[in-house]
DNA sequence: CCATGTGAACCTTTTCACAGCG
DNA sequence: CGCTGTGAAAAGGTTCACATGG
């Protein structure tokens, strides 16, 4: 969030920010913005603030997004053609580099520059170095595919899947359920 | 997540299930589930575990999922359209009931069976009894949007922007932030 | 005998207040 | 004087071991 909120900056144009405007941006508070980055090093000068840039690019190391990484989208429905299309990846030096499916109708065409592949041929991964994967499958087909992902070579994962998978120890998955999220909201609602 | 999992049983017809069942499920340890249970109630029988259906029951009590809830898509692209194709709500008791626009091309469409509204008229929201948003809008548009949703009665909102959004206390906003949640998976990676 | 429910120990995160530096 | 960085206190969450009950 703080990257996001760097990035934005920077393409403003401001050189620095001191961690009460940042918090701001972010939804926190100062105390917990300077506690976060103190973990890390001391990025910023007192009476000052943060230097906008050379912070959003500490934490870009810090988050290993240092080199341009490629990922590829498993499942090119209604949702996976939504993230073919949407541009805001590159901000963060990721792009989607390659998309699978297993309809065979829809394999060879091509879809915001991207060629949908057969999903039987997703061990091309390793050779194509591509170490992440967005999985937007039903539920029935994820962990088949989830396994065969891991057989890849794919180390972390962003699945939109309805349900857990199973992952060896070495794998990163981050799961987003979007009916999930949904039902969560009316917990937090004053009632009916 | 332990609702999703116990729906999920339901339908396959399982009767009870005991927490270290209910935790390979869903990812998490046996003692965790009985531990977050413990904090609403004692839903399960020693020797036995817990029944499935009516623990189910007691989680959709406890998230608010009791009677039938509408909700409100704004912003109609390419992501709003998946949303609304995609039928994974209802098992939560929850309906895409209305979606608006800016764009004035679109309202009048009929996309899945709603019609796209102006987004001009969001304050309708109040008088159908809608009090959660789905906003899926550029970042410049965020705010602006969501003020209106906020004057319109909305008091929860799962966000797709990329950007924080800033709402009186009363309002809960959930975000979804595709590219932030990919960017982050590097960081668990082993390194390059 | 088996699986729940929970007090207590342990660990992490958040909050605070202020020393210290440009 | 303003804003960072941080030790210490407070709060919160996780893990464990076991008493309890069908």
């Amino acid at each position: 969030m703080y990257l996001r909120a760097l990035l934005s900056w920077t393409e403003l144009g401001r050189r620095s920010i001191s961690s009460e405007d940042l918090a701001r941006c972010v939804g926190v508070h100062s105390w917990q913005v300077r506690k976060d980055f103190s973990y890390f090093g001391e990025f910023g000068t007192p009476g000052v603030g943060y230097p906008v840039s050379r912070l959003a690019g500490q934490i870009k190391r810090i988050l290993r997004l240092g080199g341009s990484k490629k990922a590829a989208l498993v499942g090119v429905g209604n949702l996976g053609r939504a993230i073919l299309a949407y541009s805001g990846f590159s901000r963060y030096s990721l792009e989607i580099a390659a998309a699978f499916d297993c309809d065979l109708a829809k394999v060879g065409q091509v879809i915001q520059g991207i060629e949908i592949e057969d999903i039987a041929r997703v061990s091309v991964l390793r050779d194509r170095k591509i170490s992440l994967a967005l999985l937007a499958v039903p539920v029935g087909a994820a962990q088949e595919v989830v396994d065969s992902l891991v057989e890849a070579g794919i180390k972390g994962i962003l699945s939109f899947t309805a349900c857990h998978v199973a992952v060896p120890r070495k794998v990163k998955v981050i799961n987003i359920d979007i009916a999930m999220d949904l039902a969560s909201l009316p917990y937090y609602l004053p009632s009916g």
